[in-house]
Parts: structure tokens; C-alpha cells; sequence
DNA sequence: ACAAACATAGAACGATCGGTTCGGAAATTC
DNA sequence: GAATTTCCGAACCGATCGTTCTATGTTTGT
């Protein structure tokens, strides 16, 4: 191989298509170095343990939602669509990012600490991007927000609210009645009543 | 617990929810246990082994499979339609049909025996009703089908040739048009040209 | 009320599994 | 052809898992 981060990328692809569908615990070396053509013990050679591999695929697929993200944002013009956007492809996503709960919520696995970290990084990005596109709603005259800052707050603490329950309901009905139901919410509460 | 058979029906619908999702390697007791609020060591009160319950699951499946057919038969009227349902049916079943093929494909498990019998009993059914569907077109003239128990043989073949595939393949629109292709190839070889 | 049966579960056990290490073999680079 | 990179089989050992055993609670029949 000649690039030894591009095999590395490799491996987090695989690992992160295993893990999402067994969970940390139930994937094991020889599944993802099998699913590589590799022998068990060369991973090694590019990642010094089981967790390190997990580690890096959270992290890669946090920088995926954080893209995703952004492009739902700049792909509309209207701060009220910008909101829509974002919360939609935000719960959709957290819909799919799997990983990210089977290790939150396997409780034998108590190495949080990376994953906190991570969660904490992102929820001082989501509030800035949330506070960002409230306060040019506000300065346009769509939105009516005194304090962006917690109104920022609150709505973060909303959509954290859904994710647990998501995790559990399977019928995508629901998920987006709910999700239908949450945004009316926000916007009855935000928009500027002429 | 008031009925002892009622007791296995719940344990066997919740083992079989697991093992769909993680094979019948990873899923283990504890889990099933749990999902049931009971002690691992209480199931052994309805089943003898791990495998045993397996067997049960596989055993439902299968039974529920065979009335999925034959409602999607007795739905329509005409023979291409009767055919077509349960063409249809068949592969789709099969999609989900996930313990079925994460026992024959996990290597490690090399007890097929019980699943063998299984099979071999459900290919002479399936043979029979294709063979039925196959004769009542042919008397009413929509089919012309000279043997029609190679026929049958030949169309079953097609259809477990699909299996394997189906199985690495995630793409719905794929299978949709693989099938629709499968069928388009059975009809116009089966079908009265005037 | 009290056996007999039914139902449950905690503890322990032996076998297997699975993450990791290590030494060295291929393959590649210089 | 030496040096470096990449790979892997074998082995280690602690954890896990299916199963058994024993004991305790719970219902049923009389």
C-alpha cells in the first residue's frame, strides 16, 4: 500500500459498516480484518487497539454529519429553511448514526470519556451554528429571538430530547409526524406574528 | 405462567427479533433472557439448548412464510397474477428472512442437519404448488406448459439461484428489477403467444 | 394445611473466543 | 542487497458464554 492513511481510511470505512450493524462489543478483529483480506494481526500496523478504531470511526462519521450539516444549510436561502434543514437532516442523520448510540447505551462499555469529548466539542458547534442562524433570521426580520443564546439552548435541548426516543420507535411515520410536530413548535414560538 | 406453550411462543418471538439481527452466533442467552425479565438459567426450564430454540425459530419462520404464500395466491384471480404474487412474495420474504441465511452461511454452525430437513420438506412444497399455479393456467389455457413438474423444477431453481445473491445485495431497486426481470423471462417462456 | 408439581434464578464450571503481543517472513524502497 | 515497510501465523490469557446444579419461591390439588 503506498499511502498508509488512505489504508487507515479503509479500514475506518469497513470497521464503521461492521460496528454500525453489531455494535462495538459483538464486532471483533477477525470480522473487520476478514472483511480487509487481512490477517488479524495486521491492523495492528495501523491501529494500536480495538477502541482506537472505534474512536476514529465516531470521530470520522461526527465530520460527516458536521458536512452534511452545513451543506442542508447553504443549500436554501430563507433562515426559517435554514432551520427546517437543519433540523431535518440533523434528526435523520442521528436516525442512522448508529454507532454513536450502541456505544452510548451499551453499558458495559464505560470508556465514554472519548465520546463525551466529542459530544461536548459538537454541542458548542451546534449551539454557535443554531445562534448563527437566529440571529440573521432576527436581523432580517423573520425571526423575533431576544436571547439567541438560550432560545439556542432550547432548541438544542429539544432535538437532544428526541434522540433517545428515536433510538427506540422504528416506524419512520412517526419519526416524521414527530419531527413535523417539534419544527411547528419552534417556529410557532420564533416567528415574528405580523 | 398458565400455559407452558404460550410461554415458548414468547420466547421463541423474541429470540427470533435477536437472531435476525445478530445471527445465531452473537446472539447470546443472557440477551435473550433479558429481553424476556427472566434469569438466563429459566429458559432452560422450555428449552433444552441454545440450538433448540433456533430450531423453533427457523421452524416459525417457515411456517409463517407458507402462509404469507398462500394468501398472496389466493388474493388474485388469474394464473400470471397468482404466479407473479407469489414469485413476488417468495423473494421478498427471502430478503428478510435473515436467520435462515445467517445459519446456512455461518460456517462455524455446521449442525445444518435439522435446517436440511426443513428445506428439503419445503422445496417438495413450494414444487407443489408451483406445479398446481402452472397446471391450473395450462387447463384454462393461459399457460402452455408441457411438463409441468420440470417446469416447476426449473422455475423453483431460478428462484433459489436468486437467493444467494439477494443476500450480498442491499439495494432495493435492485431486487425490484432483477425480479421484474425474472418474471418477464418466466412469463414470455410460459405464457400463450396467439 | 401441606405435599407435590411447577417455575425461577444465582453460582459455578469448563470450553471456547477474541483482543493483543511477538517473532519473523514477504514485499517494497532506496 | 540492505533497510524499511507491510503483513501474518502462532500463542497467550483473560473474558465470555452455554449449560448444569442446587436451592428457593410459587402454584395446584386434596
Amino acid at each position: 500500500m503506498v499511502d498508509k492513511e488512505e489504508y487507515r481510511r479503509r479500514i475506518i470505512l469497513t470497521a464503521s459498516r461492521i460496528f454500525s450493524h453489531y455494535g462495538f462489543r459483538k464486532t471483533t478483529m477477525d470480522e473487520i480484518s476478514r472483511a480487509l483480506n487481512k490477517g488479524k494481526s495486521s491492523i495492528y500496523y495501523y491501529f494500536s487497539s480495538k477502541e482506537e478504531i472505534f474512536e476514529a470511526v465516531v470521530l470520522y462519521e461526527a465530520n460527516q454529519l458536521r458536512r452534511q450539516l452545513t451543506t442542508a444549510i447553504k443549500e436554501v436561502e430563507s433562515p426559517t429553511e435554514k432551520l427546517r434543514n437543519y433540523i431535518f437532516v440533523r434528526m435523520k442523520a442521528f436516525a442512522k448514526l448508529s454507532n454513536y448510540y450502541n456505544a452510548v447505551f451499551d453499558k458495559n462499555l464505560d470508556h465514554y470519556e472519548f465520546i463525551e469529548k466529542i459530544r461536548s466539542r459538537y454541542d458548542r458547534e451546534e449551539l454557535a451554528i443554531l445562534r448563527l442562524l437566529l440571529y440573521v433570521g432576527n436581523s432580517r426580520g423573520v425571526f423575533e429571538v431576544r436571547e439567541s443564546e438560550y432560545t439556542a439552548m432550547a432548541i438544542l435541548t429539544m432535538l437532544k430530547g428526541m434522540e433517545v426516543p428515536l433510538f427506540w420507535r422504528r416506524r419512520e411515520i412517526d419519526i416524521n409526524s414527530r419531527l413535523e410536530a417539534i419544527l411547528s413548535l419552534i417556529f410557532d414560538g420564533i416567528l415574528k406574528r405580523e
